[in-house]
DNA sequence: GTTCAAGTGAAATAAATATTCCAATAATAC
DNA sequence: GTATTATTGGAATATTTATTTCACTTGAAC
């Protein structure tokens, strides 16, 4: 073990920036212990050396050593950073967006952006499950299940949401078919949906012209439509069976995704949990029948 | 000192409660121990007896004195308490979402499905802004600003977040141009990265293969490479000149985007608020030039 | 003022925790 | 295959840290 003269990092960001460096030139178990250390750093900060070798699985020794060998006198002296990651980071999150906004002057433009973001994001993220009618979510799941396919339709700001849910979908199952325009191809799109499938929209003022197109079509062949939108007033909740009206977060006129992402996801993973219980209770039936 | 048959705090809460009734029938030092404590718990959290004594101008006894008088067996005890408060109040995510998840049953339904994730997705933006090096941020926008062009990539399901940063850049009026892969095409689309452009890459375990090819590729072609990823040991970091390391919200093994997202929106934001500001400067100088 | 109980501080001790060392093992070079 | 070096686990040791003890002080009751 040669050892290359280190510098000791002198913060939990540095080591961090460390541990990826060295992580190659680390033996086997030095790696294993570099990974459970970046991967549980709470666990870290606050437990004895004996219980964390434990839970990395490695012996106490190998924690000495790792510490050593990224420049540390002993393991102790390592755990202090990640003791003081706690402290830094646990402070009251208000107080601390505040001190960051006062402190302007100091703070890049972009990270107090960034404080706002994630503010403004987390403060939709705590109204939304409130305000979302639990039956409207069944109801929803009721027509997604029974359909043979879901069509997904987003355009511009939607349209990421929309690919999320294809992606979703297709993850439990569910045949999905994202509406994307691709090569000007809208109306073939909109004419493979048939009255056996179901129709997502999902669409934010200034709302596409596409979206209502899509809906208009899918009103015709006699689709299930569910839609995801802004406002109880937006054209495209009259077309609906079920509308889901989410609110989302606005900074520097910019507006977020977060909630919409989020309604999607639930209803994607709700859908795959319900079709996981039928296709369960469908091999029960069937074994009793056939035993 | 009689001592009255004390319950045993089992929470910080608790503790704390205790601490505040029981705080007029304490000795002097007792008293003058508590409030320090109640003042510095993140203190008295890590440090050690001797550390805490010295600050609160006791003697090491007295704590494990007032400890015994709260009704734990010794000062370590009762120091739990301390630090489970600061790992409850900056949780392991996923710890948190399986307690939700024992706590409500086995079936969860759609509703409280939502929930969880929206609170799993909220504690995510809560730690996401502090643990985003400033540098970092400063450093990705320099180079954003200095590119002719940025070329955006993401697979499967940092797609998502690819599309929604190329959306996101063509709005502040910065050329974005979204390596997708379309027609097969991933390869033409690569060999239009000039010198002069920017590599965006999105991408999280288990890192897709084209990802490492976009950035393969760049870096020959002498490309700044800015890459958001979920760990510092992703085979993507090795290659960047910035790293993000975001930490997604899981549930029911389902990974989220909001951070991402939050992050991304964040850059381009900034990005169009830096160009703003350039072009006001080029402006003025401009008038003063030709007045 | 004397007596007694509760409170206190400092040193002694006990417990826990980290670190070192060495023999055993695995990996690498020849 | 054998020799050599790096790596590893576990026991032995050193260190740190918590707790107990006891002599001393303070304050209240008589």
């Amino acid at each position: 073990m040669q050892q290359p003269p280190q510098k000791q990092p002198q913060s939990y960001r540095e080591l961090e920036a460390l541990m990826s460096t060295e992580y190659a030139t680390l033996s086997k178990r030095l790696q294993q212990t570099a990974r459970f250390m970046l991967d549980h750093p709470q666990e870290v900060a606050l437990a004895t050396v004996a219980k964390i070798a434990e839970q990395a699985d490695v012996t106490p020794s190998t924690l000495i050593r790792l510490a050593n060998s990224l420049g540390f006198k002993g393991f102790s002296e390592m755990q202090q950073l990640f003791r003081s990651r706690l402290v830094d980071e646990l402070p009251n999150y208000t107080e601390r967006i505040r001190a960051v906004r006062s402190a302007t002057g100091e703070t890049p433009d972009s990270t107090q952006l960034l404080w706002e973001f994630a503010d403004a994001n987390r403060a939709v993220l705590e109204q939304l499950p409130s305000r979302i009618d639990p039956e409207s979510l069944e109801k929803a799941l009721d027509i997604f299940e029974k359909a043979h396919a879901i069509h997904v339709m987003g355009a511009r700001r939607s349209f990421v949401v929309a690919s999320y849910m294809t992606y979703a979908l297709a993850h439990v199952d569910k045949p999905a078919l994202l509406v994307s325009g691709l090569g000007g191809m809208y109306r073939e799109q909109l004419r493979a949906m048939s009255q056996h499938d179901a129709l997502l929209t999902i669409s934010f003022s200034p709302y596409a012209e596409e979206s209502q197109r899509a809906c208009e079509g899918a009103k015709q062949r006699g689709l299930p439509i569910i839609v995801i939108t802004d406002s109880h007033l937006s054209p495209l909740a009259s077309f609906a069976d079920v509308v889901f009206v989410v609110n989302e977060a606005e900074v520097k006129s910019f507006r977020g995704l977060t909630a919409s992402l989020c309604l999607t996801q639930a209803l994607a993973i709700s859908l795959g949990m319900r079709q996981d219980k039928a296709r369960e209770k469908a091999i029960q039936q069937d074994q009793q029948r056939n035993p």
